[in-house]
DNA sequence: CGTACACTTGAGATAAGTCAATTAAGGTGG
DNA sequence: CCACCTTAATTGACTTATCTCAAGTGTACG
């Protein structure tokens, strides 16, 4: 298994993030990215499959996302393994040991991934002197925490189906608001991935898919999953889609 | 339906709070002490099966649990539940609505319960002038993704036999560690919120109960589960339980 | 004394899992 | 350039877990 290995540390400014222009984030005044250039340590490149943060691991750094998939997930003693969210530009990632001491998680790559790296120890800092930042990191940790409670929902209660459809269309809409796809429509994940998201057996997963398929709302390409149709997959899963709006991120 | 309403507003100043007491709690300075009895509006109490919050409900309150049992849950159109966690004393309620303008899950009482009501407008305030406080609110945030990830965990991942055990040890210890139980361990929940809490049927959730119970692991009792081994159910469960140490609240 | 609600239980139906074998594509080394 | 390997996707047959339906019990409460 990989491990996170920076290739190289090249800084992108702040100023000049690639993030920031999108509509999907909100602005910044001056201050406050002076202050995250500052707490922006440097930047780490990690390979497809590479495992970006580990469970149980104490002093986590903390990371935002530049660009690039991955994934959260938490595994029992016997290798079952329940993937727990999607992390794509403009996630955060590493609060939970950073506030707490501990992770309890691991975060995957699953394309090649860029992160800023921020200082752990100037997290205070952050709230000492910045409560505006403070409160988009609130934000940010309420947000994930909606994105659970969905998820639980659908696991819970919604068939293979409607849950498949509901995964594929949540990761359409968020890759489609960071303008993630050039061309294609296609979401780098593999069928093994979708089992362990949607809590099934690989096999069921997908004949599950087969059947989104034959409705042409998807088409399954060489490593990836080909969206068609968004708006028939959540009439499908039944799911409104989230929240429009700007999105605060560090 | 019940909704909420206030029998009375009796209000306790938070410098008498019962809670803080508790070593489950970390100590707080005056001056965050004197904040936060400002920051209290009053108090609410609401009957057993009352709804505290509705989903979709903008500019909702701030609460903190002052005492009695409640869970969150998210429905499907057509009626199928999903309970996503449960508050005890000490958790704050709203705070999605709060930040984000809207609740996507509503709250609904287990036992009659009382709750701390905070000025939602006063929130900034915190930010600006208490970081240490600010502080607290992500650490709530955030350790509740972490009691979803493992809920995730769980229903995607465990048997039912297993879900049921990790459930029912998580509310045990939860509650232990609030020394809620004077006298028995009775956790004041029905058949149906396991069920809904596990994505089971409730027939299905009936009969891996009776497993439980054989175990003696559990006995059910009127209304009711009665805890005999909590180690027992954890180790059923492959759970090693939350992290130990002193939590923050508001 | 009747009604409501929670809990039980059995039996048959259905969803999902497991096992096993096959295909296809990409990567590697000779 | 080809033989070989690995990984991902696919498919069929069979087993198991879980759901649904239906009926029955017990207790609390008006």
């Amino acid at each position: 298994m990989a491990t996170a290995k920076p290739t190289h540390s090249f800084k992108t400014p702040c100023e000049q993030c690639p993030l920031r222009p999108l509509p999907h984030f909100r602005e910044f005044s001056r201050e406050e990215l002076e202050f995250v250039s500052k707490f922006k340590r440097g930047e780490l490149a990690v390979d497809a499959g590479a495992t970006i943060l580990v469970e149980a691991a104490h002093s986590a750094h903390l990371f935002t996302v530049l660009s690039g998939w991955g994934f959260r997930y938490k595994m029992l003693e016997d290798g079952r393994r329940q993937i727990l969210n999607y992390v794509m530009p403009g996630d955060l990632i590493g609060l939970q040991g950073t506030i707490m001491g501990e992770m309890q998680h691991s975060v995957e790559a699953l394309s090649p991934v860029t992160l800023c790296v921020f200082e752990r120890d100037k997290l205070m800092t952050l709230y000492n002197r910045h409560p505006s930042l403070a409160f988009d990191i609130t934000w940010i940790a309420a947000q994930e925490e909606r994105i659970l409670d969905e998820h639980l929902l659908s696991i819970g209660r919604r068939t293979a189906l409607e849950r498949a459809a509901y995964l594929i269309a949540f990761l359409f809409e968020r890759a489609r608001k960071l303008s993630l796809f050039n061309g294609g429509n296609v979401i780098p994940i593999t069928q093994q991935h979708i089992a362990d998201t949607l809590g099934l057996s690989i096999v069921h997963t997908n004949k599950t898919l087969k059947k989104l398929a034959g409705r042409n709302l998807i088409r399954w390409q060489e490593r990836g999953c080909d969206v068609l149709d968004g708006e028939g997959l959540m009439q499908v899963a039944g799911w409104e889609g989230m929240l429009e709006g700007k999105r605060p991120f560090i």
